[in-house]
Formats: structure tokens, sequence, C-alpha cells
DNA sequence: TTTTAATGATAGTAATACTATTTATTAAAA
DNA sequence: TTTTAATAAATAGTATTACTATCATTAAAA
């Protein structure tokens, strides 16, 4: 993780893998507004200043989460397409995993991967739509995310190397996963997909719009 | 506009048309975050208190001057698609109002379409993204919204009746119209348009999108 | 003219987002 | 073993935010 995301490490003291753990499912349940550093001190019995040694503020503490979701997500990516060779295969299992139920790890003790997904759909545009986004560009904070994303545009290049907006296509990709599923949950009328049990049709929706796009 | 929008129509008073005005002009200029009543009253010469007669609170007025921008860009999309009849051109027209760079529109006074356009870029997505989205939905405070995306999707089923998806791509139309725009700005490598002047570039990748999906 | 409605001015509160100071604990050096 | 130094925790305090309440003044409608 980026140094500049915390004054101290969380995960290397028992108190900061606390305020990580808690910080997940305290965003989760009253959402990022009304989520403050005095109320997450209370569910883990330390003080407000406690948690001010490890993170500047409570936007640097959503970066930090969600910056470790999106390096999550692509060590996934890679762990999943590592043995596949077709560049449309290697797509398709791209998408399949951003846009499937995500289902808590297990393997990461303090951190909960299903609320994580959670808060990333409902609350991870406010990482990046600040003041100070260019700043925090600057020092690297969206890192994780510009690296999926262009580890996805590579597989596009791979499949067509003519295609012209790789990137593009690949964040377009990414952000349709979260926020299609969103709309779904919460405002369906702006997406074809019914309950929750249309899932599937959001990821052939994007693999659809994926590939007729960058066919040769 | 929505009566549960305001507690007093701010069209109807100097001072409302006043707080719509000057609103606009210090979101775009300082952020919603650090946004408050207290500095909008310093700017228009009234009291906190006096703007508390028109908004519940800052969401509300951020709502109010969002769904005022839906509304205007689908009064656009009708009357520059009105006499086209080809769903081809209709589809194109609404791309291209959507990512083209907006000037202020002169005809409404005290509202500024440019810093609106910028105010919905970069704020937009902060007004449904809250714990209360359902609720807002339940007081169709989101028709604005889903009634442009409801009109492009009618010009997508008219191209082609059988494409399944047409509400999801409509919105994600209007979605990556402006996410893309704002990458472009802030984040440059999530997408592959260069400077401000390929704006252009943003309206092809859209149309290659779209037209590409829903090709019969 | 009287009533109603909108505005203005003032004050007050609980919560938020921090900062600073002091106190306690632990670890290393003398 | 005692002193010193570094680290962490606890307490207190501040400016700002997000409101609510009251009352006087002005302007428009009945």
């Amino acid at each position: 993780m980026n140094e500049k995301l915390f004054l101290r490490n969380p995960e290397e003291t028992e108190l900061g893998r606390k305020i990580i753990q808690h910080s997940i499912i305290l965003i989760h349940k009253i959402g990022f507004e009304a989520f403050t550093f005095k109320k997450l001190a209370e569910e883990i019995t330390t003080t407000e200043a406690g948690i001010y040694r490890y993170f500047e503020n409570k936007h640097r503490l959503l970066l930090y989460i969600v910056d470790w979701y999106w390096s999550w997500q692509e060590y996934r990516l890679i762990f999943h397409s590592n043995n596949i060779k077709n560049p449309e295969a290697k797509i398709k299992k791209a998408i399949q995993l951003l846009s499937a139920h995500v289902e808590d790890d297990m393997t990461t003790d303090h951190i909960n991967e299903k609320l994580l997904y959670e808060i990333v759909m409902c609350e991870g545009a406010k990482s990046f739509l600040t003041k100070h986004v260019l700043e925090d560009n600057k020092a690297k904070l969206f890192k994780p995310y510009k690296d999926l994303c262009a580890r996805i545009a590579g597989f596009i290049k791979e499949y067509n190397p003519k295609y012209k907006y790789p990137y593009s296509l690949a964040s377009t990709i990414i952000e349709m996963a979260h926020s299609q599923k969103f709309y779904m949950q919460n405002l369906p009328s702006l997406t074809d997909f019914g309950g929750a049990k249309d899932e599937k049709k959001l990821a052939s929706f994007l693999e659809n719009l994926i590939f007729s796009s960058i066919k040769v």
C-alpha cells in the first residue's frame, strides 16, 4: 500500500487492523457521510485521537480501503487469468470477476471482501470526486485502480491491437460492473436487470458491449 | 420541478433565484464538500436561516440543481431530435449533445449551464450515492435522470427492437459521457483521450460502443 | 386597512473534524 | 538498577458545520 495513505501503517499493529476491520463494517452500515472517527473509536474502544494517529482524515481512510479493494481485484484477475492464453477468455474472466457477486474471502482475517465490494459500489466514486483529485493523483493514490484498468486494456489490445480505445473501454467495464449493479439494487429503471437474481445478465450485457466493439 | 425538493419554490422569488444562481457558482468554485449554507449566505448577503427556508439541507439543493440539469438536457434532446426521423441520427444527436462541451445558454438568466455541466460531471453521482437513495427514489427525486435515460432507450429500441439491454446501454452512454470527460481532465490514463482538445474522440468512442452493440 | 407572507437579525445547540497538552507505558542507555 | 528517551494513550479544547427557534420589520394581498 502507498505510504502516503496513512500516518502509521495500520497493517503493523493490532489497533491498526481493528481500525481497518471496523471502518469497513461501520461505513457499510451507516454510509461514508455519517461515518466519523468518533463513532469508529467507540466501536473499537479506543479514542478519536487514537485513529488520527493512523489516518489524517476519513477521506484518506476511504482511499486506503478502496485502494486495497482494487489491488485485491487485480490480484484475483492475475491469479485467475494466469494460465489462460486466449485473450477472449481473459476478457471474459475479467468481466466475470468484476460483475459476479463477491463473497468474503476468508484468507484475509480482518477484511470482509463482501462488505468492501458493496462499499466500493456505493462510495467508491467519492474517493476521486473531490477538489483535490489532481494532487491525490500526483501522489499516486489511484494507482491500484489505474493498474487494474491498464491490465484489462492490455487484454483488449491483445485481442485486437487496432482497437482505438482500450483504456476507455477498460474503465467503462470496471465502472459499469459496479454502477449497473448499484442501479439494479436502487434505481432499477435505469437498467434491464430486474431482481438481484439477474447477475448473469449484467455479465452478458458487458460481454456483448465489449466484444461487439472490439471485434476484428 | 418536483415540489419535494424544496420547502419554498426558489423560482418564485428574487432571493430564491439568487440562491440557485450563487449555489452553482460556489459549488463549482469550492466543491460540494466545502460548500455550506453559511458561505452561500455571505455571498448573497442574506442569512443562513434565510436559505434554510428554501432548502432542507445542502443535499436537497444539490438534487435540485442536478435535476434541473437533467431536465435541461432532456429538453435540448427533444428540441434537437424533434425533426429527425432516422433513429441512428437521433442516437448520434444524443451522444453529441451529452459529450460536447457545454456553453452558458443565456436563455436562462440566473443559471450558468457551463458551470452546472461541470458540477454534474464532478458531483452528480453524489446526488444518488447516499444511504437514503431508495427513499429519495420513492419520492421521485431522480425522475429527470430516468426520463432522459428512458428517452434514449426509446431511440435504441427504435433502431433495433430486438436489442436486449436498451436501458442499461442508455444509462451507460449518459454516465460515460460525463465520467470519461472527468477522467480526461483529471485521470487521463484511464482514457485514450489526451488533452481537452480531444472532445470529438469521446463522441467517437461512444458512437462506436453503442452502434457496434445494437447493430442489427 | 388589516391580515398574511416573506425577509432579516440574532441567538443557541449538538455534532463534526480536528489539534494540543498532559499523562502513562515501554525500551534503551548509563 | 536507575535514568533517559521514545512511543502510545487519555484528556481537553477549538473552530466550524448543520441545523432550530425567536422576534422584529417590511411588502404585498384581501
